[in-house]
DNA sequence: CACTAAGCGAGACGGTACGTCTAGTCTTTTT
DNA sequence: AAAAAGACTAGACGTACCGTCTCGCTTAGTG
């Protein structure tokens, strides 16, 4: 009784699957989220606009797997794993320092911006791809500043009482807001700064 | 030679004004922005579509302001000035917590939440809306924090090289991205403990 | 409640209506009734498709309309009225061969022959179309055969208890199927012939 | 250097062959012609697409070699061969009325209606198709007409002038055209009536 | 008796057109 | 001159089929 029995997926083609990546990659760059298309993305494909549809339920879904894998091959192609884990020199600041410098750079690229911004703007509106994206883009990140915290509460370098999972935010959140909505300019010297407000507070000592 | 003259402002209709602000701002709440159009906004205020793009240049524009002047008559509803300025009682830890718990109940409140997430939303994507989403709603409210830390500089609460428009991040925008991307429940208990992260930092004192 | 108001005839483009006429014959004299398609016609006319679906239901609702608008516009640049009636010169053979001839030279005009022979085809296997094609281009015709027939019975040119209903068919329903079907040539000779022999009959005097 | 050898007959799959006939017949009858798809044959018949392209050109294809096959198996079924002849009794007209009686039978018969009628419109339109048709199907019949009409010429039933292939239209075609354009009822007493009028024509003897 | 080699059911593919929906413009009539 | 109404061009939506193209799987016949 099933109209749609689900699509084989050993028989899919790989070849598609790369083409509608880079389709709607590209275009999401040229004309933004807005203007982008399914049709659109078929056409610079060369794709049949039913073999978006057989596979992909909307254009977001489209761009979220697409920018999945763009960031995976971005960290194949550069160094192994992206960051398995947050260094640990036995220096916290200097470690935080280092990963939120890393994270300026991705996103000042170019490459990653247009798409991630695109993509936040739609989860923001969009139930389910904002639980998507968060639980695969962006918890997997905070889970290892969480670790680090926890490994500088281990050697006293952060109070015992403190929530790790909270205290991340002091210096994310707010580099995610300017890098989001525009409310400042992002730098090297901004995040060191968070990084040092966060640790010894803003109180005097 | 001019085609399209400027209308006139002076006979406007303020009765379609109001009739279309609020027909924005229900269909938003009911339907959410995506499928909110142009020409349902028209039909629910019973006004022509012409009328609108007299008016305004798109759908987020007439949100805008719908919002903006949603604010405003809330605002004037209840006590006169919303926040001009953050209570100083001298503890600033105190006064602090005051202002967002007050910011807390302001974002969960249903009338508020979807319009301006969606204004948040197409915030991201679309400049302009976003610079005037910025200018005109949130760095004012972000200023009154950095009159409050100033003055917290003065009374030595607050180290002096402390950067107030850095400071602030600290506890509002945890609590901005909470609320934006759904990456973790917003309570009182919340965000007293950001500010009291924020003030005393996590490092052992 | 209505969701679909009727479009507002005195609202209508005639410009457009002209435009989709010409459009729809001109497509289907040139790539035939199957390969013409409504986004071809709109895109020929240079219309949106809406506007097509806003006044017809289909495509063979389209070319019905276009075609009798055709029929009309010759009719109107020839002589006034095509064949009001049928000539009583008071030799019935040779009136019938005179109209007959008439619709020999009509059915070979390559301007008519396509669409007539596209709608007849669609008239075959669509209930709708083909009542209104019998109603509106059809019976017409043939009743005033019928007309000439009775003439033809009160001066005795016609045995009396002739139904002349059934009689026409005898020389209009073998032309008609020879064009049709191709099932054979078409020539004034042919004609001629049919008359006489349905007149006369074919058994011996 | 051939890319497409020509599929072996002899390998030839009957069950499948049947399932499409069958499936063919089924689904015109159910949901009409233009309805019908070749998918939907395939899909009735449990039968890959391909096995159709592989045999058959085109839906009318399928659909003409189905109806054949069905018109010799209930031929087979009733009595041995159709009408090999038009029984010559000696009596023109009722030899001629006995025939048409039995046309008229067939013609509505709800199992033959739809598909026949729906090759019919196919045929108008469609060049090749139509050939075949009246080749295999309309032509084979009018044949067994000219051979009873001669014979009745050589009894002296039928003026010796007359050719007898256009003389048969007379009653045949009128029956055609009611039956395919719908312009009036089929009965044994229209066909009759036809016939009587064709004898001995319409003018007072 | 394994070994091709075809036909087969299945269904993914690149496409075209469908009929619907909305955007933003233009026109007509009313206030 | 602004407004209500709504028809207009334009084009994307998601669906349905087209006809082609593999994929494994029978199912013969051949070596």
């Amino acid at each position: 009784m099933a109209k749609k029995s689900a699509p084989d997926t050993t028989r899919r083609s790989e070849k598609s699957r790369r083409a509608i990546y880079a389709a709607a990659l590209e275009l999401v760059g040229e004309v933004g989220y807005a203007k982008t298309t399914v049709e659109g993305i078929a056409a610079r494909a060369g794709v049949g606009k039913q073999t978006i549809y057989r596979w992909w339920s909307s254009k977001a879904d489209v761009l979220l797997e697409a920018f999945l894998d763009l960031a995976e091959q971005t960290a194949q192609d550069a160094g192994q794993e992206p960051y398995a884990t947050i260094p640990d020199t036995g220096d916290l600041a200097a470690d935080l320092k280092a990963v939120l410098r890393a994270t300026v750079d991705e996103l000042l690229d170019p490459r990653f911006e247009v798409p991630s911004r695109a993509l936040a703007a739609e989860g923001l509106v969009n139930e389910e791809l904002g639980r998507e994206l968060v639980a695969k883009l962006l918890e997997p990140s905070l889970q290892l500043y969480v670790q680090r915290l926890r490994s500088a509460q281990k050697t006293g370098d952060v109070r015992p009482e403190v929530d790790p999972r909270i205290a991340l935010e002091l210096f994310v959140s707010p580099l995610a807001q300017r890098w989001l909505q525009h409310t400042g300019p992002i730098s090297y010297e901004y995040t060191d700064t968070l990084v040092d407000y966060a640790l010894y507070g803003l109180a005097p000592r």
